[in-house]
DNA sequence: ACCTTCCCCTTGCGTCGCAAGGGGTAGGGA
DNA sequence: TCCCTACCCCTTGCGACGCAAGGGGAAGGT
């Protein structure tokens, strides 16, 4: 999937909520997190990831921590806040009807060939 | 439904080029359109049409000419060029391709209720 | 004469993805 | 021992672009 960053401006705090909905993940985690459920098809540069993390941390949709890795290193991990948990219903609802509409728009049949 | 500019952002060509496959319209006609295809949930400013409508021709994707309109205005009558039919078709399939990526992730159960 | 609708445009601003840099540590292999 | 890879964090500068807020002008009705 060709790296269209217009496209991902729609989705990308989505998908972070979405990834820290399991558990409390680190920014490494969150990227692994989004490359495996999209097949590894969406690849997050770190300097998206991370002023995105705090973009959402800002907005008290998130909250970090420091801790410990399962790799033995230093890591943030960031969890979702309450404030989170509901901006996330209600983005994602957002998402999937203006995606809708787009869809219906485009599925319109043209005329000629 | 709430002005996103986010997820305007990566559909805002493909509405435009996608209009202008039936007929040449003017920029308010697009408007006109995108909007009535949406039912009317979707609007577009006028500082974001104009900007779009040069971009797009400054691509190569659409062209342009004066005319009259129906209701005997002087109007800018876009069309489609022959590249900007194939632009479209790439970026519709890169685009239904992504938000069945991003749906996938979305509609993934995470734990807890 | 005015007012509404139609139709075009620009400037300034803010947001944000990305490329390109930076740094530091753990663990394994040469 | 030394290096190399993987892991993990961050920032700066830039460009793209949607939007608010301005501008102008002409047609048709009241």
């Amino acid at each position: 999937m060709a790296q269209n960053s217009n496209l991902l401006r729609g989705t990308l705090d989505l998908l972070i909520l979405k990834a820290l909905t399991w558990k409390p993940l680190h920014g490494y985690g969150v990227s692994e997190w989004i490359s495996s459920v999209t097949d590894g098809s969406l690849l997050m540069e770190e300097g998206t990831l991370y002023p995105a993390l705090h973009r959402l941390q800002g907005k008290g949709w998130i909250e970090s921590e420091w801790g410990l890795s399962e790799n033995n290193r230093r890591a943030k991990y960031y969890r979702l806040t309450r404030e989170g948990i509901r901006h996330l219903a209600v983005e994602a609802d957002s998402w999937v009807r203006y995606t809708n509409v787009v869809a219906r728009a485009l599925a319109l049949e043209s005329p000629q060939p």
